[in-house]
DNA sequence: GCATCGTATGGTGTATACAAGACCCAGCGC
DNA sequence: GCGCTGGGTCTTGTATACACCATACGATGC
């Protein structure tokens, strides 16, 4: 093990963890309130560190807090899912491009290409937790791939807030998704910044339509006024 | 006034604010520690309001937590400095461009414009302080133009981490950048994406490399092995 | 019956207290 | 002299306590 002492985490960071993990699947409902004080005594902690957790998840963009009037788990619009989207695709684009042109370290050429086979066996194999697991894993090092430190706090930031787009979604036509990440790779070892480039947009558009359309189709199913409501049956993957 | 209500802000904002402040204007050095209790004893407030500031600037980037070891200003070394330029500009690019295609709200445009004639009314006289900040306001304005709220949220993270660049230095040079606000304006206006881009780019590039000068400027005259070095007489705006 | 005001309750905001870890330095032994 | 060990101090981590705010609901007046 590395050392003992930076193994062992402050309770803010475990209970953000958890709260982070509870938010992404699901168990805390968006638009749900987080009670500072039953979320404590669950956990079996005091306030004080659920309150610098939650300053935590508050600045990654998973809940909303109003001064005096408590935490929610943050409700994403349809439209701030497409802002999202975008600025996601600005960022992975300016990612892939440096990757491409100046090259990537061949360790994490090995990782990403080693991640690609998974996701495409998990794909084959329909195991969509882990899919979904492998698929932020590659976009993470993709970004790494960029060395551009600030790129990849930035796209994980996003992520975050993605990934609840998806809560309680089951992931379908992943293996066009896992296709796409193939050819964003090839590019990248080409060295070819126009060809990442290219199948980097149609991979994000490509994502983006696939969840546009889940998201009607759930919203046809469901009762579509409930802004609270689980949407079942839909998710896509980028 | 707004409601009252709405105006009491919780301590620990105020103390956030106060922190930033502090950070910005030089009175915390770069890598200088910041202890919370004195810290709390100096605005007159418990430690938990200050805790909670400093999460909350801890996730704006501008002070690094090591846990059981405490708070320090972050120093932003020259490899991260062209990182976040790099971000910046994939971002500002992505605003213009959108703003450009789309159109801006007339309302926007005149804020602009407004900002642009009190720059280059401030920047010919000299005042260096009210530069900077009209400076930030043209950005953060620029940003809103392109209707993306998740891109005026993050390209504001981003100019506070850069601003840390610039701390107690003089701007110098700063007419020319009045001079490109004006132009990536006009390409706004003129609703050319592809112009609007290039004037952009160039805005940025220039910027950071008059920073660059500035700061090896600054390295031959002080004393460039202290991390901790106030710079002096080095500065510039993007 | 309806509007309005108390009042109870649940929750957040802030302060204080104590425990435990990290660091510094003196003193000791080798 | 040099390294090690011990305590002392400074600082952070966590818990507890209380005050205040927001809200819901019932009582009271008309």
């Amino acid at each position: 093990m590395k050392t003992l002492g930076a193994a062992h985490r402050p309770l803010r960071e475990l209970v953000a963890d958890e709260l982070r993990q509870r938010i992404l699947d699901g168990r805390l409902p968006q638009g749900g309130r987080v009670i500072e004080d039953r979320l404590a005594e669950e956990l079996g902690v005091s306030r004080n560190p659920v309150r610098e957790a939650i300053r935590l998840v508050e600045s990654e963009g998973l809940v909303e807090v109003t001064p005096r009037r408590g935490v929610v788990v943050s409700v994403i619009s349809a439209e701030e899912a497409h802002d999202l989207i975008e600025v996601r695709a600005a960022l992975e684009v300016a990612a892939v491009r440096r990757a491409a042109n100046q090259g990537v370290a061949p360790a994490v050429l090995e990782e990403l290409a080693a991640i690609l086979a998974e996701g495409a066996a998990a794909a084959a194999a329909g195991q969509f937790e882990r899919l979904s697991m492998l698929n932020t894993r590659f976009h993470d090092e993709l970004a790494r791939g960029s060395g551009n430190g600030a790129l990849v706090e930035a796209l994980r930031s996003l992520q975050n807030r993605l990934q609840l787009l998806f809560t309680a979604g089951v992931h379908r036509r992943s293996g066009k998704a896992w296709e796409e990440h193939g050819r964003i790779l090839d590019a990248i070892r080409a060295g070819d910044a126009d060809w990442a480039e290219a199948e980097t947009r149609a991979h994000i558009s490509g994502a983006a339509s696939r969840y546009e359309n889940n998201r009607a189709a759930a919203a046809d199913g469901a009762a579509p006024s409930d802004a609270a409501a689980t949407p079942d049956g839909a998710g896509a993957q980028a």
